[in-house]
This record gives structure tokens, sequence and C-alpha cells, in this order.
RNA sequence: CGGGGCGUAGCUCAGCUUGGUAGAGCGCUCGCUUUGGGAGCGAGAAGUCGCAGGUUCGAAUCCUGUCGCCCCGACCA
């Protein structure tokens, strides 16, 4: 049967939502595919519905051809799995509880690992039962701090999430190629560009992890990649090191007077002026060290400072230093953390002083200390003295002060050289539309699951998981496939295949439409038929344009000498056809 | 959580400075006309002006509080 216009639950709308800021947003509510419920929360209507089952079909089938098997678990879950495993504290904020009336607590499962976990440990115990690849499309819940850009980031969405479980690391490698390749098909099909990068895999407790993101100006991650091939999410990007110096022979450290220099700026242009170098270079921002005093907050709510120490041309990327201290949060320290520790001098920090180590565990400070990879041993710095207004020179790191580690801590900028020596980077933004995760045997460790192997020796099962966001997908294609009109899907996620627009006050036109309609559907095709009588063709032609169908057949002016009009709402283009041809040429275009 | 903005009809918004019976366009209903690019005329339905308190003879408008939403940042598999 065909869906008939005059029927349908759908009102486009003129206007763009007030709320909507971005196309996809804008274009999937006046089209009416969608309604916002509240913050982050959308419910759909039947054009949305069909776009996401169709999006759901290509991820089954693909998932079927990959071998993985669908499953489906609750939303709702009880608390207890994921307090095992430490993610009921670890998530804090960031997903929905509830209490049933016993009062006991349930969450909205922001994702599955540990019931899917769980269940295998229940059935299976035995090497002989694995590789084992199970899925669901289930909805997910997440409080985000801040649901935005409609669909793109929501606090309810639909996700594919495979989980697959292996007795050994190589079987663990071959099911995570077999779902990243399932992943290259399904985005191939569905024409979205994609960039595999590397991901940080910190958070989640595995080995390797890589994201599917969309490049796309609206996207929230960053990432980089060169020439040569390298790309990676900015969290995930590693500095290379320059080669340690031999201390041998290096310039001892000598404290100066630097009055009114509590900027990096300030500080660099005195020395220029107090302390010119000796080779004739000038001092630049990247020959300080600037240290930044940090709070972490650890799970058990407990609030540490700690130091970073990097080049001061750098600007500090908390999101990067998060990755290093995951799961404990990061920020900036406030005026009370400096009134309480006394070593530390705003404006005027640095590892050394003339009295010994401040920074580090047995300094001064008694706080940790890190720095960027560019602090190598040898490397001479200009960097607080840690008196008010006084600096010094030539602090060797290895020699005078000595970091607790290296972390990740300085902003990424685009022209610095990759990890993996192709070249250099530069930086865009994407929408991680999937990602993959060798999990390893965290949670089957927490959990229990093992299984005996072939000696009969209980080994813990190594796991991987793998997300496509199915709502996001929506999303990204309406933003990949639009123009000032409105929505133009591709075809293999389009509402319909066809969209039959009859226009016209005569009787035979809709006569011949419906003949039409008929014959479309006799053929297989999915038609929409717009029979609304005394609408105009301008309302007509724009509600086509809006609802994007690839393809529009109009039956109008021409119906009466046997010719109807093939649209292609891509490239705008119109060719007249005989009526007798018409249903042959969409079937075969289809 | 920090900064900014906004809550008035289904949607997009005006009115608020300077208090005096609630407005427009779109959409919706009915009638007539119109039918290849969001049509015309006429007649309608539709709003606790986010909520609560206060000032006032009188509050959408002024004051206080509160809730919600949007954007930027922070956060975020």
């Amino acid at each position: 049967m065909p869906t008939r216009l005059s029927h349908l639950f759908l009102r486009t709308l003129r206007d763009d939502p007030a709320d909507a800021e971005i196309a996809s947003h804008k274009l999937l509510v006046r089209a009416g595919y969608i309604r916002r419920q509240g913050p982050g929360l959308f419910a759909w209507l039947p054009l949305g519905l069909r776009v996401k089952a169709n999006v759901e079909r290509v991820v089954r089938e693909e998932m079927a051809a990959a071998g993985a098997q669908e499953v489906h678990f609750p939303a709702l879950l009880p608390k207890e799995p994921y307090e095992v495993t430490g993610r009921w504290e670890e998530y804090g904020d960031g997903i929905f509880r509830l209490q049933d009336r016993k009062d006991a607590d349930y969450l909205l499962a922001p994702t599955h690992e540990e019931v899917f976990t769980l269940m295998v440990k229940d059935l299976y115990s035995s090497y002989k039962d694995l590789p084992l690849t199970i899925y669901q499309i289930q909805d997910k819940y997440r409080d985000e701090a801040r649901p935005r850009a409609g669909l793109l980031r929501g606090r309810e969405f639909t996700m594919k999430d495979a989980y697959s479980f292996d007795a050994t690391d190589e079987g663990l490698i071959a099911s995570y190629q077999a779902q990243r390749d399932a992943y290259e098909r399904i985005f191939a099909r569905l024409g979205l560009d994609y960039v595999i990068v590397q991901a940080d895999a910190g958070a989640m407790g595995g080995s390797r992890s890589e994201e599917f993101l969309h490049p796309s100006p609206v996207g929230e991650d960053s990432f980089v990649r060169s020439a040569g091939g390298y790309a990676a999410n900015i969290e995930a990007f590693t500095t290379i090191a320059p080669p340690a110096i031999p201390l041998e022979g290096l310039p001892s450290a000598e404290v100066f007077d630097s009055p009114n220099t509590p900027t990096i700026e300030s500080l660099v242009a005195f020395v220029n002026a107090e302390h010119p170098r000796a080779d004739g270079r000038a001092w630049t921002a990247a020959d300080t060290l600037k240290n930044v005093v940090l709070a972490l907050t650890h799970l058990d709510g407990s609030r540490e400072l700690i130091a970073v120490g990097l080049p001061g041309d750098r600007e500090v990327d908390l999101a990067r230093i998060e990755v290093a201290f995951a799961p404990a949060g990061v920020e900036a320290a406030t005026e009370a953390d400096f009134a309480k520790n006394k070593a530390l001098v705003k404006g005027y920090i640095g590892p050394w002083a003339t009295t010994g180590p401040v920074l580090g565990e047995t300094g001064a400070a008694r706080i940790r200390y890190f720095v960027d990879p560019r602090v190598v041993e040898g490397s001479a710095w200009i960097t607080g003295a840690n008196v008010h207004e006084k600096h010094a020179l030539f602090v060797t790191a290895g020699r005078d002060f000595v970091a607790e580690g290296t972390i990740e801590c300085a902003e990424v900028r685009a022209g610095d050289p990759a990890p993996d020596g192709s070249g250099p980077v530069d930086i865009a933004r994407g929408i991680e539309i999937g990602h993959v995760f060798q999990l390893g045997r965290k949670y089957a460790e927490a959990l229990g699951l093992k299984v005996l192997d072939e000696n009969g020796k209980l080994v813990t099962v190594t796991m991987g998981s793998y997300g496509i966001g199915v709502t996001r997908i929506v999303a990204v294609i309406a933003e990949a496939n639009h123009d000032d009109k409105g929505l133009i899907w591709p075809s293999e996620v389009a509402p319909f295949d066809v969209h039959v627009v009859a226009t016209g006050k005569d009787d035979v036109v809709f006569d011949i439409a419906e003949q039409l309609v008929d014959g479309l559907e006799a053929a297989g095709a999915d038609v929409l038929y717009d029979d609304r009588p005394k609408v105009s063709p301008g309302v007509k032609f724009g509600d086509a344009e809006i609802i994007g169908v690839p393809v529009i057949l109009i039956v109008g002016k021409g119906a009466a000498h046997g010719l109807v009009e093939l649209w292609d709402r891509r490239t705008g283009e119109r060719t007249e056809v005989a009526i007798s041809d018409a249903v042959d040429r969409i079937t075969m275009k289809a």
C-alpha cells in the first residue's frame, strides 16, 4: 500500500524551530521527521521512523554478514553488575538512576558491557563455544550535561552495540577486525565519509581503540591527521620527545630578579632585555617552562593538587590531561588551593629553587609533578624560582628537578609532527559515528567470565565492544545530504523510493497518478503519494523538496498528453517521460 | 558548574523602555474563487503572557524569588 500524504501523520513547518542551530536539526523538525519532547529527547514521526529503520536494516545486514547474532537486553537494569565493575560510581552524574517501589537501585543503561558479559557467563563455559559476537540495537540513556545539536547529542539515543568474546588474544584481534570491516561496509553503504582515528582506550580499560569520525565542522571531536596516513583523536595524539642532552658541561641554574613578570609574555620580554642569550638568538616563549597547578577529583571525592610543566608557548589541554588521570576529573586549581599551599607562588612557580625541589612529592609543595614529553633530560628552561618576582635561567631537567613522569598535557597544533613520522598533522572536526574497542579482560575479570581451554584450564575470556550511533547517523546523513530547500536522502535510507506528486484540478491527473502508484508498488517500490486535493502545486513541490525523497514523479499538466515528469531531487533535473515508461524508468533506477 | 540570551496562540515573533480590556505572519476550521512554485477574498477557533510572591485602583509590562529552555565554555562511549 502506498503512503498517502492526505493521511500521513505529518506537518511540515515553514519556519526553522527557534531551538535548532544546525541544518540537520532544523530540517528534520521542519520536514516532520522528529519532534522535541524535552532536552535531548525526541519523538520519531512516521517519516523519521522509516529512515531510522533503514539505517538499522543496513546495520543488521552487515552484522549478520560478519557473523554477529542479534539479541535484546532491557534498557532498565539493576545496578549490581555495574557496581561490580565500578561503573556505577564512575559514571557519576552521567547516567539516569532510579528506584523501584522497594527502593532498589536501577539505571537506564548507558551501554551494556556488564550484562552481555554476564549472559555469556550464564550460558557458556568452554572455549569450544567461542568465538562469539552478539549485538543489539537498543536505546541508551545518558544524562548529558548539555544535550545539543538535535539528534547529534541526545540523552536518549539508539545504538547498535556489539560485544565479542574470545578465549585468546589472536581471537580478539580477528573478532575486532571482523567488526571493523563490517563498519567500513556499513558506512560505505550509507554513503558516509569517515576517517578511522586512533582513540584513547584508557577510560574503557582496553588496549586498542579506534573511532570512526565523519568529518564535519559541526562535530564535537577534534582529530589530527597527516598526509602520510596518521589519524588520531586529539586526545590520543602523542608527542614526539626530542633526544635527551648529556648533562655534562651545561650551565648552572641561576636565579634572577624579574619584577612584574607574572605572565609568559612579560617574562620573555624581560629576559630578552636583561639577560640576552649569548648566541644572539632571542628567547622565546618556547624556552620557558610553564608550570600549571591543577586539581584532580578522584572517584572517592578526594581532591589532589598536581602540577604539570610544559613549554611556555603551549596552552594546557585539560581534555588530554583527563585521559592520563581517568577516571579522575581535572580542573584548574582555585585561589583557595593556592592559599592553602604556601610553597606555590602564583606566577612564579618552578620545579626548582635554591633551597631544593619545590614541585614533586618530595619537594616543598609536596604535590606530584608531571611534564610534557618535550621536557627531556638535559633540556634547560627559564622558569619560576618560587619566590615572588624571581625566575631562574638554565633550570635543567634531570639535574635540577625530576618529574614523576611525562603526560600529554599540551595543546596539539596544526603542523606538529605525527608520532609515526608521517609528517605534520592538521586538525579537523568530526562526528563520532562508530567506535571499536579491544576491551581485553577487564570486564570478564571483574565479572568472572572464564571458560575451560583445550587443556582443561580455566582462562579469562577477552572481549571487544563495538558501537554505532544509529540516531546520530540519521542526523549525520541529513547533515551531509541537504540543500537550502530541504533534505536529500541517499536511496539506501530514504523513507520512500519515490514520491509521486499529483497536481492539477482535473480528476484525470489523480486517476493517472493512482495507476502509476499501483504500478510502482507492484514493481516493489515504496511509494509516498501526494494525493491531496486542493493543495497548490507550490506547496506540493515545496513539501517534496523538504521531505527529500530522491526520486519524485510529477503527474500534472502533461498527463493529458501522456507525459509525466521525473524529478531528481539531488540534481534538480526534470525529465519528461511517457506515462507508459515511467514505472520502468524509476524501478530500473532504484 | 561558569558566561550570555530567551520564556507571549500549534510554529516564528512583536508588544515591555513610558503599567490601562492580548497582537501580527504562518498554520488550523468554514464558504467562494484559484491549481506548474509556499494563491485571493470573507468569516472563525485558538493564549493562566513559564510559575510564585510583591508594588499598584490596575501588571505581559515594574520589583523579588523560582523553574525551564537555547547558545558558548567545562564535561561527555
